[in-house]
DNA sequence: CAAGTTAATTTTGAATTCATAATAAAGTCA
DNA sequence: TGACTTTATTATGAATTCAAAATTAACTTG
């Protein structure tokens, strides 16, 4: 059989990977409110396309636990629990312990360069407390350790994981000290990388997603406590 | 707002999950066979459902990467690839150790004993040289450590990952020695986790998908040989 | 006017339709 | 005959349609 030499691998399912894409966005955003119903029509409206490719994109939104399906009522957007939190940060945890493993085998002189810059440029938002700017540059970091282990499944998996938990501002909602903590956790992550070495990058990292679950689990806690 | 108590969570949504689940069923069997074009018309008539549905599911199946959506070309079967199986068993590798880690904490006597009920009837497919009967059995038991874990994103993740090795039936072939070897890793992984030793079975676990790697990569190498 | 009932409206799930792209078949010409 | 066009045919992607379910509104009736 022919194994139809590279098929145009360029083109890519465009409006479908499209709408999946956007939906991921105003979700993450929480321009969709979390426990909120997807507005199917008026998405329909404002990106122009019939409910046909909406509603497809809608079914890989929820296999991912963006939203959740409920027969005959639709579509609703899924709030981040407390319980999903302490499920999901020691998956990460894991998948990113293997990242900088594999990182530390595979990372080019040039991706430390990279990440060392980008680590430069996430200390000096620390310095000015741009949140905006601290988390924009940390999750790059992330991805360029995932870049360079190698492994597009873990990179896949991680985000899969990594969006769940984008969903809302509360990620951002840091105390000075678990900012502080962060920032020290990343000064470790960098020196290990840098030095190649594996096993401390592993456990440097996977104890970095507790302290995150942590925080966000206080956060979840406290926010719980001031709104019912 | 309402937080919608607990809107009939028994009923699920139907067609769609049994169309998902029934397409993956083709594909893990190799009823649809690797590198094939999914005959979509035949599967509506096969199904009774019109596309609409049947899309949707293919959707699903794409980005969990059982089929690749070509642009107006349709949706082929995905083969497993020795690149695939590379990335994918050390990512299966570091969830099934977290896992395992996991279960030491979690698992009751109960379930420790069903485990080990699983474990005696496997050895006895084994002695018997039940293949089916072998890997049905053990996929029971990384399931049972798996929910007695009791982290439902890990249980998940593994799976969607397990169902993506599962295509085709060279899983199934193993040498008489890496079968030998894989009853051995088992009774290690059974011993670590009556003594509830987290780390040891984690590091087992991972072991055991790192053979197992070795072992689907040998043979897709001959298995190429053979053919082109 | 409140609780329950029925009718109208909207939304959902899925089939059907339709324009366009891809493939196969037929036709052309050196 | 064999490479290249041109023309049918088929398949795909997405809009539209339609029946069934859920929601809302209107209408009883005590």
């Amino acid at each position: 059989m022919l194994q139809s030499k590279n098929h145009r691998t360029i083109t890519r399912t465009s409006l479908h990977h499209e709408l999946v894409s956007r939906l991921q966005t105003l979700i993450i955003n929480a321009e969709l409110e979390p426990g909120s119903k997807v507005p199917e029509k008026l998405l329909c409206d404002q990106f122009g396309v019939s409910r046909t490719p909406l509603r497809e994109a809608l079914k890989v939104l929820a296999s991912d636990g963006l939203v959740r399906l409920e027969p005959n009522r639709g579509a609703w957007v899924t709030r981040v629990t407390i319980e999903e939190v302490e499920e999901v940060f020691p998956v990460l945890g894991a998948l990113e312990a293997l990242s900088g493993e594999l990182a530390c085998q595979n990372i080019t002189d040039a991706e430390i360069e990279t990440v060392q810059e980008l680590h430069a440029r996430m200390l000096k938002s620390y310095k000015d407390s741009d949140l905006d700017a601290y988390f924009s540059i940390n999750q790059q970091i992330h991805r360029a350790i995932l870049v360079a282990a190698g492994n597009s499944t873990l990179t896949s998996s991680c985000e899969a994981l990594s969006l769940r938990m984008q969903r809302a501002r509360y990620l951002a909602n840091m105390t000075q000290g678990r900012w502080r903590e962060a920032v020290q956790e990343h000064e470790n992550i960098l020196a290990y990388l840098v030095a190649r070495d594996g096993p401390n990058l592993a456990k440097t990292l996977m104890g970095h997603m507790n302290s995150k679950r942590l925080s966000v689990v206080r956060w979840l806690k406290t926010e719980g406590t001031m709104k019912d």
